[in-house]
DNA sequence: AATTTGACAGCGA
DNA sequence: GTCGCTGCCAAAT
């Protein structure tokens, strides 16, 4: 309550998109535009960005899931770099290609209800 | 209120 | 396939 800033709390954009992260489930990927879709703008998908940036840790949410739409990951990875963030992903069961991309058409998460 | 920033996406070369 | 440029958006200053 004391220690929370005005941002952590109030239904922000930010918000929204840490709640539908922490949703996606293991061995699924979703994409940073298909996120700010799922937050109610299509075309915020930098903004997205900018809120995996800033995401808190105590919040504990998968953000190694959240991939550009190429498949590939950022180098700016805050949790060890990507080829850290790739052994998480496939140790979940997300499947790579040789490139070194994510198979995003395979593993992308499909959700019917939000 | 205006400017800056950035873990994106689309397009052309 | 990669590289660069452009458009977009929300937050922080």
């Amino acid at each position: 309550m004391y220690g929370f800033k005005k941002s952590e709390v109030k239904n922000s954009f930010f918000t929204r998109v840490y709640e539908i992260v922490s949703r996606i489930p293991r061995g699924r990927v979703a994409t940073y535009g298909q996120i700010a879709a799922m937050a109610g703008s299509p075309l915020a998908a930098r903004a997205v960005g900018t809120a995996m940036q800033n995401t808190p840790e105590y919040l504990d949410i998968p953000c190694h899931r959240v991939v550009n739409k190429s498949g590939s990951m950022s180098p700016s990875y805050a949790f060890g770099g990507a080829d850290k963030q790739r052994e998480m992903l496939e140790g979940e069961g997300v499947v790579f290609k040789g490139n070194g991309h994510i198979d995003i058409e395979r593993c992308i998460w499909i959700v019917d209800n939000y």
